[in-house]
DNA sequence: CAGTGAGCGAGCTTCCGCTTGACTT
């Protein structure tokens, strides 16, 4: 995809010679098989009509979803053509019979490797021997989609790795036997049609641990002193630094009690301003030290993800779903080009070739100092599949803003940072004069730094968010001189409680401990949200009480399952697999015996929280008088009468008093296709209607909604025609 | 731009990882 080929194509080579074909014998063709649709089309581009290119859209044969599809005693799985991708397979069924050769051209990993064994064995017992022909059946793995790596990888078939596979498997088969032996647990005790799993129920638990930090969190007081000095009739600012031989440090910080020092209280601070105030600062030290700052590595998706939802604001699947289109590519006025390469991918590795096109660009656009005299190096995490190279652009040549008036503004945006992250990684670092100063007074010791940018390296392509740190540099003086202060400030300050984590600094400890993959980050917090375990206030992700409950029992029984030191110690296993010292079958024992007796105990002496969460509401069944309960249902919460099943009386929850009639009560509908809008219960007595979108707060007034104002992010208002009260909207 | 108007609970659910559409639950 990084190279257009240069030779003129014949104008009809690639296009069917239409319909008019009525030849039953076709010419048999190679067939490969890839995963990716568009890998499909490049693909073909490369190769020419001797080839016929497949697409299997990622695994075709799976373990059944209805059943638990796996022996417990000898843990052998039962494969099936999944339900959903029967057409899939019917299409490649009719390709391997026009077929001389089929190379299986999956990714080359662990799951590419099973899908290629899969489709294998499929032909091998069903298309084979009806065929009565042989057709041989060879892997092909490529990691770049450029021609070369295609043309090379096709000259050499290999065979399918068995080791590979059956880590896979081992994979497989353990998610399969956790997931689908604590969900029902869940069933029994909690809840019908939640679930647990070893992603999503480890990546729970650490949001719900850090709630329970931020709970328990008792903030700490602690002050700061600035000194406002001039000198060189420039004003400057300095902060203590140092008091005696110890640091002054915030309580969260203090570690060594010898070497430092918390400030805890205004006395404290006090007899420290006595001491000092009044006089004159001496110039202790001046030091200028040069600083780089080199480039980050080109984006995968994990970083993607996180740079997108800091600096776009854009949740995890927003992101993928932007990149997807940039990836099948763009009509850009003659043809349609794939603009970024694969967005699921843990390597920042690239193809030799887009790093020789980066360098050719960046000494045209921006001159040779650009280009670093050894290319920038970016090592991998340690569990990286390297499958496909980093994310970035097809074509360096594509600026953003050429290709600005053909895409949607969010792809505009999404590509802007990923055409610039790449080029930057190619560049040089950006160098900064830093100078720091120490004054000294008493037994106090302030600094002050400051740096300028001396070459603005990656900078020249990289130019987005906060990363241009630059800061006021302290007047140029000399050691020894004195320097009076105009004033001290000191302030009181209070430690803070962890934060939250949001999309972006979740996925980031996700990659970190292993847990998950490049195509599973969005769609895990998906589920985490759609079984009401979490949700999100403004950008922060908070567990539900429901989510809390959850992780409460698995974590209590499960505690070791329910870490992301198992999935550590699983993968070492699969490595191990992988290298043929271990099987796979043994791997899946070690852990099955213990956790099935676990779980069997779990299911005998685990205490039902049934209905739990079920909460009390003020509202009063209008039907039979009995207060209604809050419960959680298919689609969200709703009010249901606590005297059922005898009263059946079920309503959506009310957001508040009707602001026309005061008598009904505002709740959301649904109706055509256009969402959501809110309207009175006393319809059609009472029309009141709006598309607003309501605060979740009620009026102080009159206990009616408070809405979102049109257009307005942050103010809310009362519909209530006598009252119009309005408020700033706050999260809590 | 104007107009929009159910039912939900127990009921059979669920995993992770690979990949796209089909489709309103």
């Amino acid at each position: 995809m990084a190279t257009v080929p240069k030779t003129p194509k014949p104008a009809s080579v690639t296009k069917k010679p239409a319909k008019k074909t009525t030849k039953k014998v076709t010419k048999l063709t190679k067939l490969i098989i890839v995963e990716s649709p568009s890998k499909a089309t490049t693909l073909k581009k490369y190769l020419g009509p001797s080839y016929t290119i497949k697409a299997s859209a990622g695994h075709v044969i799976d373990l059944p979803k209805s059943t638990l599809g796996i022996d417990t005693e000898t843990f052998e799985p039962r494969y099936i053509v999944m339900r959903d991708r029967s057409k899939v397979m019917k299409e490649l069924m009719d390709a391997v019979k026009n077929a001389s050769e089929i190379l299986l051209a999956s990714d080359p990993d662990r799951e590419g490797e099973a899908i290629a064994s899969h489709l294998k064995n499929y032909f091998e017992e069903k298309a084979l021997p009806k065929l009565k022909r042989d057709i041989p059946i060879k892997r092909i793995r490529f990691s770049e989609i450029t021609k070369d790596a295609i043309l090379k990888a096709v000259s050499e078939p290999a065979e399918i790795t068995t080791a590979l596979v059956n880590a896979q498997q081992g994979r497989r088969v353990i998610d399969r036997l956790f997931g689908y032996g604590l969900s029902p647990l869940l069933w029994k005790k909690v809840k019908g049609k939640l679930s647990a799993g070893r992603v999503q129920s480890t990546t729970l638990r650490i949001i719900v641990e850090r709630e329970k930090e931020i709970e328990a969190f008792i903030p700490q007081e602690y002050w700061t002193l600035t000194a406002n000095l001039v000198a060189e009739k420039q004003k400057f600012q300095a902060t203590l630094n140092k008091v005696g031989q110890k640091r002054i440090v915030s309580p969260n910080e203090l570690e060594n009690k010898d070497k430092q020092q918390v400030i805890s209280s205004k006395k404290e601070m006090d007899a420290l301003l006595k001491e000092i105030k009044g006089k004159d600062f001496t110039v202790k030290d001046v030091k200028k030290t040069p600083s780089q700052t080199k480039a980050s590595a080109p984006f995968i998706t994990s970083t993607l993800q996180q740079a997108a939802n800091n600096l776009l604001g854009w949740p995890a699947a927003k992101t993928m779903r932007a990149a997807q289109e940039l990836y099948e590519g763009i009509d850009l006025g003659s043809s349609r080009t794939g603009l970024i390469t694969y967005m699921r991918t843990d390597s920042t590795r690239i193809s030799p070739i887009a790093a020789q096109e980066a360098k050719t660009y960046i000494l045209e656009q921006f001159g040779e100092k650009y280009i670093p005299s050894k290319p920038n190096f970016f090592s991998n995490k340690k569990n990286s599949q390297d499958a496909h190279e980093a994310i970035r652009p097809s074509v360096i040549g594509h600026h953003p803003d050429a290709i600005k008036s053909y895409l949607s503004a969010d792809q505009y945006k999404l590509y802007n940072l990923i055409w610039r992250r790449f080029m930057a990684s190619q560049m040089v670092p950006v160098e900064r004069a830093v100078t720091s100063l120490s004054l000294e007074v008493g037994q106090c010791l302030f600094t002050v730094s400051g740096s300028i940018v001396t070459f603005d390296g990656f900078q020249k392509a990289w130019n987005v968010g906060a990363d241009k740190k630059e800061s006021k540099i302290p007047p140029n003086v000399e050691k020894g001189q004195i320097i009076p202060c105009t004033s001290l400030e000191e302030e009181q300050k209070s430690t803070q409680a962890p934060p939250r984590y949001t999309e972006a600094t979740l996925v980031k400890i996700m990659e970190e401990l292993g847990i998950g993959r490049p195509s599973t980050y969005a769609p895990t917090m998906m589920t985490l949200s759609k079984r009401y375990y979490v949700k999100k206030a403004a950008k922060s992700l908070v567990p539900t009480d429901l989510g809390k409950a959850v992780n409460k029992l698995l974590s209590e029984n499960f505690n070791e399952l329910i870490n992301a030191s198992f999935t550590a110690e699983m993968e070492e296993k699969l490595d191990a697999v992988e290298e043929q010292t271990l099987e796979w079958k043994s791997v899946v024992k070690e852990f099955y015996i213990p956790f099935n007796k676990t779980v069997t105990e779990a299911f005998e002496k685990v205490d039902s929280i049934k209905g739990a969460f079920d909460e009390k509401t003020d509202e009063v069944c209008e039907k039979c008088g009995k207060p209604m309960l809050k419960k959680l249902g298919k689609y969200g919460y709703f009010l249901a009468c606590s005297g059922w099943p005898e009263c059946v009386n079920a309503q959506p929850i009310p957001f508040g008093a009707c602001p026309k009639c005061l008598v009904g009560k505002i709740v959301e509908k649904r109706g055509g296709r256009r969402g959501a809008f809110y309207a009175c219960t006393n319809y059609p007595e009472c029309d009141f209607l709006t598309n607003a979108k309501p605060s979740g707060k009620v009026c102080p007034n009159d206990k009616t909604p408070l809405f979102f104002q049109a257009g307005k992010k942050k103010i809310i208002e009362c519909m209530h025609a006598a009252c119009g009260y309005t408020e700033e909207f706050s999260e809590e």
